[in-house]
DNA sequence: TAGAACGTTTAGTTGTTACTAAACAAAGTA
DNA sequence: TACTTTGTTTAGTAACAACTAAACGTTCTA
């Protein structure tokens, strides 16, 4: 491969590497879903540590990572005891999977924790003057509204599915 | 103050840290949020002491990277040299901040290299196959269309401003 | 001018995370 | 059975991020 193909290709790994540790997940997470994106074919795991330079052990526990969150597909060849592994390339698809993923963890149990904060206020608990009960139940309601405002549209996103980059225009248009 | 009161607020404050920590910010800023939300009056670095538990040094630089951000606001009285603080109330403002000062960042910087890799791609460099490059071409062009697409997204909820969740229900419904 | 009141900066500590290297397990093949 | 091929797990490492403690620089006040 010449020095400019290999270049241009480094380029875009890199690139999403940056992508990826910018959203919280491993670089090479990132670099791992680069080079299947870009292979036409699927790719062994030892195809992976070749091309992304890291050992079996990161691309073993990554490309788990990567498959839990729908991001590739493993793919099995008969009478191959190898392990395969191609990039989904719905990217819709896979936002809704890491949505799902990310959700029933910390993040929703913190909301959770807002919503009873809320709730104990509403519900009278806790000796509290009565300006400073109306004060603070307005306060995290308003912060409670806003979550919930924040997980619609979350769940906007995924239904957003095959419809591309259209139905967007339109919403954004909606929008004004 | 009660145990109880104490303790709701306490429960609070440690739901907002958990969702700092989530999105990748310091738990310290989402607990010095949480106490200036819940308070009704501005407060001052040593008061954000007491009431966060945090050494004067990380209550500094958490309420500057707050500040930036437009999560709170600076507040100075005449003839006090103390800096007082309060919290932003309209989340929407705040986001809309927030996107902005990630923007410009690595995020933006990778996504360019991805569309650089498009436009290298798409003006023939490269010793590439013609059937390699028209794959290539192809995928590459699909996720930075891709980011388009999230991009809009993401400058439509900076747009929400104060429109808040009605206008959310209203497009969830279009989108079906 | 000395000292106090504030906020900032710095050096050092702690905890976390993504990784490597290597041991390991499982399953096929000679 | 022994050996090979494959993927997983574990122990250790290096880098990093958030924090504490304390030194520091300013600005106000007596």
């Amino acid at each position: 491969m010449t020095d400019e193909k290999t270049q241009i290709k480094q380029n875009f790994i890199e690139g999403l590497s940056g992508i990826s540790s910018f959203w919280g997940f491993p670089k090479g997470m990132g670099a791992i879903f680069a080079v299947l994106y870009i292979s036409p074919a699927p790719l062994s795991l030892d195809e992976l540590v070749e091309q992304t330079g890291l050992t079996k052990g990161a691309i073993s526990t990554n490309v788990r990572s990567l498959a839990r969150m729908g991001l590739i597909r493993p793919v099995t060849r008969l009478g191959d005891r190898k392990d395969y592994y191609e990039a989904e390339t719905d990217f819709y698809k896979s936002i809704r999977a890491i949505l799902k993923e990310r959700q029933n963890s910390e993040f929703d149990q913190a909301v959770a924790s807002v919503r009873e904060t809320l709730s104990k206020l509403e519900s009278g608990q806790g000796a509290f003057a009565p300006a400073e009960r109306a004060f603070l139940t307005e306060r995290v309601r308003a912060l409670s509204d806003f979550f919930s405002a924040l997980d619609s549209l979350t769940s906007a996103i995924s239904r957003l599915d095959g419809l591309g980059i259209g139905t967007i225009q339109t919403v954004l248009k909606i929008l004004k």
